[in-house]
DNA sequence: TAGGCCATCTGGTCCT
DNA sequence: AGGACCAGATGGCCTA
């Protein structure tokens, strides 16, 4: 595990501030970077257009670029809020300090098997059978026991728990070096 | 320097 | 129609 001490990018890209800044600044830029996307295309697929984009060549390159700045800026919420959403994830995870990040995968993979582990835990401790439950009808114990074997089978609770505490052990050891 | 991870842009498609 | 979602491309930063 690496330990990531980034500090800020230096982006060639319209950031907030920005975005809010006059538009003259922000058209410049634009353009500049469509113009820079052109090349790289090189023309390569012309064809197929959508009807969509039909629609839009329709549109004038103003309105165009006004509104791809927009989508662009829904979109840097959008990804803002999944990466929110992960930091979140990040802090349920026990056992990894807040200096060592884990990665996107890792985080994934670490709350899959933490998951796992603690099905396998309460099923151990109850041997599905859930009072709690049962004053609500029953439901909830058995139909956890139930998907946890159609995903699992029987007998695999060990194996996760050996499975996630090696890798927080990994990941641990990793982050340390 | 290569490779991993990430943020951002972009255009297509899906959904409301 | 317009926003949300997705995946590919690109380029920056960091570590081994």
């Amino acid at each position: 595990m690496k330990t990531k001490t980034k500090g800020k990018k230096q982006r060639l890209t319209v950031d907030k501030e920005a975005f809010s800044e006059e538009s003259t600044v922000r058209k410049k830029e634009l353009v500049k970077r469509l113009r820079c996307k052109e090349r790289r295309k090189g023309g390569s697929k012309e064809s197929s257009k959508s009807t969509a984009a039909r629609t839009k060549n329709a549109w004038s390159n103003k309105d165009r670029q006004l509104r791809r700045l927009e989508s662009n800026e829904r979109e840097r919420q959008r990804m803002h809020k999944l990466n929110n959403a992960f930091q979140a994830l990040r802090e349920v995870i026990p056992h990894v300090r807040a200096e060592n990040k884990l990665s996107k995968i890792e985080t994934l993979t670490l709350a899959k098997n933490y998951i796992k582990s603690l099905t396998s835990i309460i099923l151990n401790m109850s041997n599905g059978h859930f009072p709690a439950a049962e004053g609500m009808g029953g439901a909830s114990g058995s139909k956890l026991q139930q998907h946890y074997q159609q995903q699992h089978g029987d007998g695999k609770h060990e194996e996760h728990l050996k499975k996630y505490s090696t890798q927080i052990h990994s990941f641990t050891q990793n982050s340390c070096s």
